[in-house]
DNA sequence: GGTGAAAGGAGTCATCC
DNA sequence: GGATGACTCCTTTCACC
């Protein structure tokens, strides 16, 4: 399936990941369009997964998620790094993203967790029983001026 | 305005973290409750900021995002880093995160361009005319194994 | 790909508990 | 806080272009 997208396709993502309870009836009257038509672009954008998900975000404070933290994590396996040790890590609830890397390190992992103590539990147990993890390095966040996942869209 | 959330609460923020577009008529349904209790409920999370938005995540190689890079900055300031700095960081839309972090880097930021060229062309342009900015160490992405931003919603 | 009509469903609000 | 009912508007499908 071809992922070609045009102007209006882009005018839909931009106005949908910023707002992604906008109606279906809102975006038509945006884009000046039938809504019968936008709602077949918008589920085209969703099978052809260029829309992922829809996400509301929540305040890590409030459901008291106070720690975030990057880990930097070797694996065994070297500059090849092991899917399993991957997959192990992304299995993980409190673990938000998994990157592989380049330079010395292996991963780089995202984690939420209560606070500084559930990080220390969630290392000993979680971790520590992921086979092929030679050693982490952890980042502790004091403060986070931005989190967002908005991309520049760049029209053409 | 205090944020006390009960069980209530926090299946609305469960629900909404996985399928922001879930009709209030279906999340009532959920809930076993009258759609007009759930939409209150839910306004008074987005009011009290325990909701912070809505987004569709889209996927960033459909719109020609391909890079993804982890910077760390060291600023002037030292330890007391300067908020100018993350301000001017956040300021831009290819920079997705910015964390103050412990250690002796000051900044961990989170950015997202078209490709290696144009992560360059952010870093002598963009970065490079932020006043207090000593030094920065870049971390290129070569594979994101998992990447989202749900968070674990422990019940009462 | 897009339009427009039509039926069923959802959003919203005043009112009552 | 939550339920009910009523009105309006939206969603979704389908025939047609």
């Amino acid at each position: 399936m071809d992922i070609t997208l045009d102007n209006i396709d882009l005018q839909i993502l931009e106005l949908m990941q910023n707002n992604a309870r906008i109606s279906n009836a809102d975006l038509a009257r945006e884009l000046n369009m039938a809504a019968s038509a936008v709602l077949e672009r918008v589920k085209k954008l969703e099978q052809k997964k260029v829309i992922l998900r829809y996400n509301a975000a929540i305040s890590p404070q409030a459901v008291n998620q106070k720690l975030l933290a990057f880990i930097f994590i070797k694996s065994q396996e070297g500059f090849t790094c092991s899917t399993n040790t991957a997959d192990a890590l992304s299995a993980l609830p409190e673990v938000q993203e998994v990157h592989h890397i380049a330079g010395e390190d292996c991963f780089l992992v995202k984690v939420r967790t209560e606070d500084s103590a559930s990080l220390m539990a969630l290392m000993r147990n979680s971790l520590k029983q992921i086979p092929g993890i030679l050693s982490t390095k952890t980042t502790i966040v004091l403060e986070t001026v931005k989190e967002q996942q908005q991309l520049v869209i760049l029209k053409k």
